[in-house]
DNA sequence: AATGAATGAGGGTTCATTCAT
DNA sequence: CATGAATGAACCCTCATTCAT
């Protein structure tokens, strides 16, 4: 029988994923030493092995907690009784970016760690990709559909198709809206309003098309 | 006189740079070790500091050759005249993709490259990064664009950003072409019709938008 | 609040400096391994660079505590109230021979690193002579100048030019010394008398002159 | 029966034997790198191993034909019919500063192998102190004696404990001699006249003594 | 004989992990 | 349970020495 290893102080624990969370956040995997995020959790460094038993295991853990936490605490339905498909996406990614600016350090690392998967460990490697899957195949409700549902679609035109390059254009806000927040980290929410235009103007392309259908040429 | 510095053995240093390729690309720059790299291009852990100086200059220099490689192999003429954008997309993946497949492992650290430069040493970021910049700005010719002008615009639309869309939508095969790839290295071109297809999908999207112009709806 | 540093064992630290003095006064800096140091101290590699950061920082500190051990246990007074110049010059050299007997890995290195000033890497050796430079100039009392005082110095004599031939009279002994302590570790005190009186032949030269006064030839 | 190893190019192995005086002069043993050598020899590596064995070896074989050189050009008699004992100093030190400046690398190197003996791997060092016992003894004559013996000298001195005083007054002014040189190595002869004159001073307290035999104190 | 490319043992340093207290 | 001092495997790089040509 297993024996319950070890009472957790949980406040601990805590503090330790969140230094954890900005540490790997910033220097990545390989440059997080466990000296800094001790230090910087104010707990000693024996205690992350008791908790977490590795490294390893402690950066599995936080990427899988920043997912959980961001995933918890978006509210996607705020967004789901647009008008229309702009309207949407304005809000969404406005939303977005709002829990960027509430969460900027979750969303660093959630970021870094898709961004590193590719250099880690190959048995970390592994894993943390698992995590990506279940994320977003289980957790990750889709948005898209019920308001493309609602538009009438040129006939053989795939909805997952039209879903996908959707998430894609939304997605392009996260990169730049990150280096925004580091270089002014009191950024007001109205100053991403070029990027969201930006997006836009992607957005409309997919609905419309870049072509003009009156030029009948040829 | 003396000579400046040394003979170089190239077919050893072919070795030793294919070999670095191999590991950088599927360690990134921290996990690989110079030992791996020496052993692999059968010669000694010495040779390499002599022929490069330091690991991050092997680095440095095998990404360079990587980049230069690639676009010197690369003939961008070939989809120059199509006669429509979808045949030259088409043209231009299934060419891509060739080249994946007769230079895996140089596409293979070219996208690694570009995933870890945030994780990089900083100085090492930094020339990675200029070398980037380099191939970007001035050897990798602008496609797109000529196709586009032969094509009739809706008013209001940003050519640029119409390329932009198209660049990533023809990035897209890169990363699933290396996984599959990877799984099947005897894998054949017309292997990856279905992906290529599904990119044709997005690019039919973007030129004719995926709303369907009869329905008037409200 | 978190320590700034680190918790040092000072027993450890002090085997540490113990067996860095051997072995920095037997092998001079370059030559001695800092594994060397660690069996010797029997304590692990990785402790003498969490206590002293890097080897040269620790010949430093290993350097600076020997020289200050030794100004510590001296005690210059000793000689201070002797007779005549001759009393001196003895008393202080059987202190001083006695002091080598106390301390002769203390000496050894002293010795060994006041000869290898030259050698040692740029930024070392510079500190190293600051540190010389300091003990010199602010610990070491002269100790002959105000005997000289007492003395009747024949006209037209300047008093440091004696006091520097009086200096390196007195230092004439360490170097045979050492090598007479090395070759019989249970040497006595009264061993040395042979070249205590050695220097103080050299001294009553000093004094009076080789030439005979009485001469006076053409 | 011992085959004649190698025919050996005198010419070559002049050039490295000079290239090795210079580089060990002025890094020492440890810190000269027979790639220099080879280098400022202009002669590969390897033939400096074909030639002396080692690096060890060769600096041995180095230092042993320094002295010897210095002890063919040296012609002592010139000062050997001097009218008193000053002017034979000075004439010995203009002389020796004269050799100084016209061999300063065969004068740098023999003040460093004699600095750095301590500091060289254990056999190394047996072996070169070997040689400065040899030279010492029999081959550099003394040139001090015959001069003494024409002075009065005073009851009970002992003439060898004066020649060794001599000696080291002498042997002071080396290391300030090449600082100068290596300072502006355009420097003339008369340019030590103040050094000199100082020796003259610590010789006139040899021959007078410092002590006033005028005053009958006490 | 001469070359210099190639070797590889070793050295200083880092840092995840352990374990005695 | 918590600590953090201690460990030592690993890693990059240097350079004397070798040896095929």
């Amino acid at each position: 029988m297993a024996k319950s290893r070890l009472t957790i102080d949980s406040e601990k624990q805590t503090r330790i994923l969140e230094a954890a969370m900005h540490q790997f956040a910033h220097h990545g995997f390989r440059d997080t030493k466990t000296d800094a995020i001790a230090q910087a959790a104010d707990v000693s460094k024996g205690l992350i092995f008791n908790y977490f038993g590795s490294k390893a295991n402690l950066y599995l853990e936080t990427v899988r907690r920043t997912y959980a936490k961001i995933l918890k605490a978006a509210d996607m339905s705020v967004w789901q009784d647009s008008p229309d498909l702009e309207t949407m996406v304005a809000r969404a990614l406005r939303y977005k970016i709002q829990m960027q600016l509430d969460y900027p350090d979750e969303f660093a690392l959630a970021m870094q760690a898709y961004a590193e998967v590719g250099n880690l460990p190959a048995e970390l490697r592994t894993k943390v990709a698992a995590i990506w899957t279940t994320v977003t195949e289980n957790k990750v409700p889709d948005m898209i559909t019920p308001v493309l549902k609602r538009l009438p679609m040129r006939p053989g035109i795939d909805t997952q198709t039209v879903v996908n390059m959707m998430t894609m254009m939304m997605n392009l806000i996260g990169e730049p809206a990150k280096k925004m927040i580091r270089d002014d980290p009191n950024i007001q929410i109205n100053d991403f309003d070029p990027i969201i235009a930006q997006v836009l103007q992607y957005v409309r392309i997919l609905e419309y098309g870049f072509l003009d259908p009156e030029d009948k040429h040829d």
